[in-house]
DNA sequence: TTCATATTGTTATGGTATAACTCTGCGATA
DNA sequence: TATCGCAGAGTTATACCATAACAATATGAA
């Protein structure tokens, strides 16, 4: 199980330089072309922990780049979606960066309605209780999507608190 | 573990009339208004076992109701949903019709890629499994989005034969 | 250098969903 | 019976999400 709710604690700018380095890398050991423009979007997804719209993205991007326009936006989430750098969260239309990134890898998502932080799992657990479940309905499963709204540790403790800022979650 | 996928015996007049009949029930106990054009929008997702979209729901009232527009069929779906009587998919951005409609509950959806077809399972140890994994990481769960893609028993035994009609899977 | 191809730019459009205000019909109540 | 309040539905407008199709450009291999 991977990528928890992040702590008081978490560097965010660490977190993120991180990312980029572990994209870079993978980028590099498979002949993928993280161009700048992924590079950039990858990034501004990373800047928080919670799902990012296309749309904001885009906005962003206007600000930096000339002719930015939606399709620059989905292309470059498209080719990151694809090796597993960001992921999709269905119930939100919004993409969030992924900490363990590998293929096309499915993962389970845990979403907080009050910060509006996502935490991602790979649980072998989840995964084949579905799988196998399904299974026994004579399905061939080939893909799973799974999203689980709730609060996250800390909302659930102080809802009272104020909203801390994204890079604290 | 209910509403499996259809047999090609399956009888889907019978079918939408026992969802239409269930859902007059449940809302004459309890003091809902299946009114006219609640009633048709429900009709016009039961007709068959795929997930059917807003605007595709909304072409068809044109036919039969002048002036209907967008919130026509948003807001009976609306009504639809929060009473259990049909689910969106999100991964799809349509909806189907539950067979066993309790309030706001949850459910699994097996989508077949190939026919469209979309089965739903209420399987307690997805449920709880799903539910104990996230909650040992302090995540309080409130509700479930389970969409499983794949391949019906039937299009993955035959993957060349031509798709059945709608109303026979 | 030249070429094939991947990437990005550009314009247009299609698909999904809601806001906000109006109108109508129906039951409760004075 | 009058009228009030409200849920439901009509209506107009707009916001948000995503892709098609074609042009231009950059990149790396031969």
């Amino acid at each position: 199980m991977i990528a928890p709710f992040r702590t008081e604690r978490h560097d965010h700018e660490a977190c993120l330089r991180d990312a980029l380095a572990r994209a870079e890398d993978i980028c590099l050991h498979k002949g993928l072309r993280l161009t700048e423009l992924r590079r950039r979007v990858l990034e501004l997804v990373w800047s928080g922990h919670e799902p990012v719209r296309a749309y904001d993205l885009l906005d962003q991007l206007r600000g930096e780049r000339r002719g930015a326009a939606p399709p620059t936006v989905y292309r470059a989430l498209d080719f990151l979606q694809e090796h597993g750098f960001v992921h999709k969260i269905e119930s939100l239309n919004a993409y969030v960066g992924c900490a363990e990134p590998t293929d096309r890898h499915g993962g389970q998502f845990l979403i907080c309605g009050r910060c509006k932080a996502v935490a991602e799992l790979d649980d072998p657990a989840i995964y084949e209780t579905v799988r196998r479940r399904a299974e026994a309905s004579g399905f061939t499963v080939q893909g799973q999507v799974i999203e689980v709204m709730g609060l996250c540790p800390r909302c659930a403790v102080t809802p009272d608190a104020p909203l801390a800022h994204n890079h604290e979650h």
